[in-house]
DNA sequence: TCAATTCGCTAGCGGTCGCTACAGAAATAG
DNA sequence: CTATTTCTGTAGCGACCGCTAGCGAATTGA
C-alpha cells in the first residue's frame, strides 16, 4: 500500500526539472513551448503533463528550483554578512559573475522570466519574489539604521529598489552579451552610491 | 505624375504608427500580434501589411518614432547639459516620470521591447540601439575627462554602463508597478555613485 | 469614358501553440 | 493467473500565429 503502484515513471523528475529551469532561463516562460520542453527534457508530452501538471505548474516549480540552486546567493549574501553595506557589496562583487557562467544561460530568471507574457500567473509570481528580494534587502539597512550602523535619515525602501535596479540592470546587460569584466567595472561604480 | 495615383489610404499612416508604437510598448513584440494590431488601429490586416511592410518592419519603424517621440529625452539631455554629470543628473531625474507616464505604457520600449523574442532583426535592433545610447553617455564622459571635469582614472566604459543599468532597472520596476515617487527616490540615490 | 493603379475586405493558407483522448505497456494486489 | 493502477507514445484537437490570394471599390491619367 505504501509502495508505488502501476508503472513506475521511466525518467529523472529532478534531473528533468533542472532541464526544465535552464530552458525556462534561456528562453523566458513565452519562449519556451512544452514540445521544446518535452524535447529537451527526453520525454513525450503527455509524460510532462502526467509529472507537472502543465506549462505554468512546471514553470512555478521551476522558478522555485531556480531560487534554491542559482538565485541563493542573494539570500546568501544578506544571511552571512553582518551588515546591510557588505551584503550588498558582496552581492555586487558576484552578480556579474553569476549572470556570465559558463554553460549557464546568461542574465536572471527571476528578472526576465515574465517578460513578454501576460500570463497572470507567471507575472504574479515572478513579481511577488522580486518583491520579497527587496523587502529582504529593505529589513537588512532598516535593522543597520536601528543599530546606528547607517544613518538615521537612511532611505531604506530607495535603497534596497536602488540595488534591485542595479541587479536586473546588470542581468538585463548580461542578456545583451556584455563581458562579465565590464559588469564587474560596472558593479563597482553602484556600489559608490552606498550613503 | 507627382500626385498619388489609385485609390487612396482611408486611415491617417502617422497615427496609426503611433496607436502601434504604444502597443508595442505595453506589450513587447512578440506579445503583441498583427491581429492585435490591426484591431488596434482600425483597419484591415491586409491595409497594415500594405502600409507598413510586415510585423518586422512595423516594429522597426514604430521603433525609430519611439525614440524620436517619447525616448528622446536622453539624447536631449547630452546635448543641452554642458557636463556629463548634468546630463546624467537630469536623466535620472527625469526618468521616473518618463517610464511612469499616465495614459501611456509604463517602462521603456527599448529596454523591453525585444524580451521573450528571439526574432534576430528585433533583437539585433534593439541592442544596436541601447548599444548607441551607452556609447553616447561614454563618449560624453570622455569628454569631460579630456578638460579635466572628471578625474583622469575615470571608466568612462564602466560610468556609461552603469547609468544604462539604472535607467534599465527602473524601467523595470516601473513595469512592476513601482510608484513614481519611490522610483524618483532610487533614481535619487543613484545619483551618488557619480565620482 | 475607360484603362491603369492602388487600397480594403473576406476568407483562408500552413504552421505552431497548449493540451489531451485513447490504447498499449509495465508495475502491484489479490 | 486476473484486475487494478499508473506511465508512455501516437495522433490529433481547437485556437491562434504571421501572412496573403483574390476580388471589388475608389481614385488618377489619358
Amino acid at each position: 500500500m505504501a509502495t508505488t503502484r502501476g508503472r513506475p515513471r521511466s525518467f529523472d523528475r529532478d534531473a528533468a526539472l533542472d532541464k526544465a529551469v535552464q530552458l525556462f532561463w534561456r528562453r523566458g516562460y513565452e519562449g519556451t513551448s512544452v514540445r521544446d520542453l518535452a524535447e529537451d527534457l527526453h520525454i513525450g508530452m503527455p509524460s510532462l503533463y502526467n509529472a507537472f501538471g502543465g506549462k505554468q505548474q512546471l514553470f512555478v516549480e521551476a522558478l522555485d528550483a531556480y531560487d534554491k540552486k542559482y538565485g541563493g546567493f542573494l539570500d546568501r549574501a544578506l544571511a552571512e554578512e553582518p551588515t546591510a553595506e557588505k551584503a550588498v557589496a558582496r552581492v555586487f562583487r558576484e552578480a556579474p559573475e553569476r549572470y556570465t557562467r559558463r554553460s549557464l544561460p546568461t542574465g536572471c530568471l527571476v528578472v526576465s522570466g515574465d517578460n513578454g507574457t501576460d500570463d497572470p500567473t507567471v507575472t504574479r509570481e515572478l513579481r511577488r519574489m522580486r518583491a520579497e528580494k527587496a523587502d529582504a534587502f529593505a529589513a537588512k539597512i532598516r535593522g543597520d539604521v536601528a543599530t546606528g550602523i547607517l544613518p538615521s535619515d537612511t532611505d531604506a525602501v530607495a535603497l534596497a529598489r536602488y540595488v534591485m535596479a542595479v541587479l536586473s540592470g546588470i542581468a538585463q546587460a548580461a542578456r545583451d552579451g556584455v563581458s562579465r569584466e565590464e559588469l564587474r567595472r560596472t558593479a563597482e561604480v553602484a556600489t559608490r552610491a552606498w550613503p
